[in-house]
Parts: C-alpha cells; structure tokens; sequence
DNA sequence: GGTATTAGGAACCGATCAGTCAAAAACACC
DNA sequence: GGTGTTTTTGACTGATCGGTTCCTAATACC
C-alpha cells in the first residue's frame, strides 16, 4: 500500500561504516556519506534519524561483522592452539597496513578515542564491544597449552593486558609504524605474554 | 620600530594545546581556541599561519612538556628500581581518570588516531615523540634489577611492548573503563612483562 | 613629534555543515 | 485505473566553519 524502499537498509549501512571507519566521525560529511550509499539526501533522514543515529548503526554494524570475526578467530579450536590463534590476530595488523596500505585502523578503537568521551551511547556500545573482545581472548588463552597451568585470575589479566596491547599495536598502525615493527612489537607482546610456545 | 606582541606566544600555545587535547582537531573550532588563549582572530593568524600550523605548535608543545615529564619520570633514576618508575607511569592513566574524571586520554595518543593518517607532519611528529617513549621504556628497563639478565634485544622488545601498552591503556581509558580496572590492567600488563619484583 | 612598522580587532567572506521540506514518483490495494 | 501511502529527490535553510581584510592602536627609531 506505499512505495517500498529502493535500497538496502542493512547493506548502506555497511557503506556508511566504510566511511565513518576511514574519515571519521566529524571528518565523515553527509555528502561523503551520501556518496558512499547511493542515495539522497532525504532518503538517509527517512531511514535515520539523523548523523549521530546512523553513526551509531554503523558501530552496531561493525561489531556484528569485524568484532565478530575477530572474536570467531579466538574462539574457534580450528584455529590451531590459543596462542597460535591470538598471534594470527595480531598479525592481522600489520598484515592489514602492508597488503593495501590500511591506515583505517579499527574502527572500535577510532569510536574511543574520539566518540567515546562525548557521547554516553557510544561509550557504551564500545565498552560492550571491548568486553567481548576481552572474553575472546580469555577463550583463546584457555585452549592455550602455554596456559594450561594458569588459573583463572591469571588468565583473565593477562585477557585485559592483551585487549589493552591490540588497541595500542592499532594506534601505533594509525601513527605510521611500518608492517615489520608492528609485527616485530607483537610478538614481544606475545613473549612477554608467555605465549611464544604456540607460535 | 613596531607596535610589541601583547600575549606570550609560547603560553598561549599552551592554551591551545588544551582545547586540542580535549576536543580534537575537528571538534576545536576557532572560536573555542580564540576564547581559550584570550586572543582575537587577527593575532592568531599573525602568529601562526593556519589552524593546522597553530595544532602542530600545539603538539610540539605537548612534546616539549607532558612527554618530557613522562620520559624524565622514566629515565630518572631518583625514582627508583626501573620497573618501579614504569609502574609509576602506567599508574598515572588510572590516576588522571580518578583524580580530576581526566577523559582526555593522552594527546599524542589522539593525535595518532585522529590526524596523522591525514597528515604527513603530524604523522612525522607523533612518530618522533613515540620513539622517544620507545627509548624511555628501554632506559626504565637498564636500570630495573628484573631486567639486569636481560639481553639488549629482548630490553628493545619489551620497551617497544610497553609503549603499545601505554597507547593501548589510554584507549581503554578513553572508552570508559574505570580507574580501578585500568590500574588492574596496569599491573597485568607489568607482570606480562616479569617486572613485578620492582613494584 | 613625525614616521615606519607591526599588533589588535571586528566586520566580512565564500564554503560547507547538518538538517528540512514539498513535490514528484512508485508501489499496494480496491 | 483510481486512490492512498510511503519513498525519493533536490532545492533550500540557518548556522558555523576557517580564513581574509582593513582600519585603528601602539610601539621604536629618528
């Protein structure tokens, strides 16, 4: 009984979170974003609310597809012991800024920095995101046989210090570090971690 | 033979490292900076000559002074064993949160994330001053009995981990997590790299 | 005190920003 | 095919952006 919707609501987001991931969330302008979706102006307002709600999808989006994958990587026992799976994330990396010249970073951590303090809803979401990324890495650890004799306090701190590590080995990506020094850098994270027995 | 500059502009750089620090490049408008530093629009495009000039000036400054204190705080032997002074600054990140609700993470931190992958210059400074953390952290680890074993790559190692935890822990600051979590991360990411004997 | 030179300040600039609106278009239902 | 409902579209809005200009004020030198 009305004129349906020409466009994917699901698949601009995703176009949308390409761009808010790369330029930003003030840099992102509604012509950027407007360009990457393929549709106009009014049709975006329709759709969302406005910037900020779109923004926030786009994190949503993000989590439900890069987070998720991460986090599959971690967990998934296909991957070899937990160690070799925590390395195998680590150096996606630096794997990331060499095969096409990636300087995005992640976007989860982008959100922190330059969301997060001013927008309560973002913090949340991020701090949500951040929590499952720990508790990946708390998996991995457990079907680590390095970790095998840890226990549970153990393994949970060392889960945070590597959540902590992953965002500083992005910002150390995003400041211009090249693929081998950040690959170099985590394996030292990974021997300091006592994790090298998996490699 | 000329009328003399009425504000310090060394001060007033200052001043605008602070709304930058706090806000971003973006979200720094002229018109906070110029309220900021207590001057008018004429002046500030007399001394410098654009808001990017006048933001790069502004990390030069943050160089010059917060990372000086976090390096002398570092190298500085009046601090104590190596790992204690490490144990100091990564007690900071919490500290500031806890102290005064500080949520503006770290401005070299942001200056990574948010502009140095849209600005050679900035990119060249951020790597600069991040370096100087590198060899800070090596310094902390010459004079930290844990480390006294240690051969010089695996000092070079560490120190370059520790920087990527110092970002990363200003990231998870900046996402919310609370003082106390941050110091319990702090403390995993100490014992992660054998240095808890000094602590 | 006259003059050269620079700082200060406010009005002003075009560009761009996020967001709105009304008319045209495309469908479902009858 | 007419009617009602919703989407699409692009022109439009007021605000704000960074940056310029031009006039006045203040100093140093002669």
């Amino acid at each position: 009984m009305a004129r349906p919707r020409e466009f994917d609501v699901d698949e601009a987001v995703g176009k949308a979170m390409l761009v808010f991931w790369e330029k930003g969330y003030d840099g992102a302008s509604l012509a950027d974003l407007l360009a990457a979706m393929g549709i106009a102006r009014g049709s975006l307002y329709k759709a969302f609310l406005d910037k900020r709600s779109l923004y926030l999808s786009a994190l949503r989006h993000y989590d439900g597809t890069v987070v998720a994958d991460a986090v599959c990587l971690l967990e998934d026992d296909a991957g070899g012991d937990g160690a070799r799976r925590i390395a195998a994330l680590l150096h996606t990396i630096g794997e990331a800024v060499a095969r096409r010249r990636d300087r995005r970073g992640c976007f989860l951590c982008n959100a922190a920095v330059d969301r997060a303090p001013f927008d309560a809803e973002v913090e949340s979401l991020v701090t949500t995101m951040m929590r499952r990324l720990d508790r990946a890495f708390r998996a991995a650890l457990d079907g680590a046989a390095a970790a095998a004799a840890w226990d549970v306090n153990r393994r949970d701190r060392v889960a945070g210090g590597l959540t902590a590590a992953y965002m500083g080995l992005r910002v150390l990506a995003k400041a211009g570090r090249t693929p081998g020094q950040l690959e170099e850098t985590a394996q030292a994270i990974l021997a300091e971690a006592g994790l090298t027995a998996g490699t």
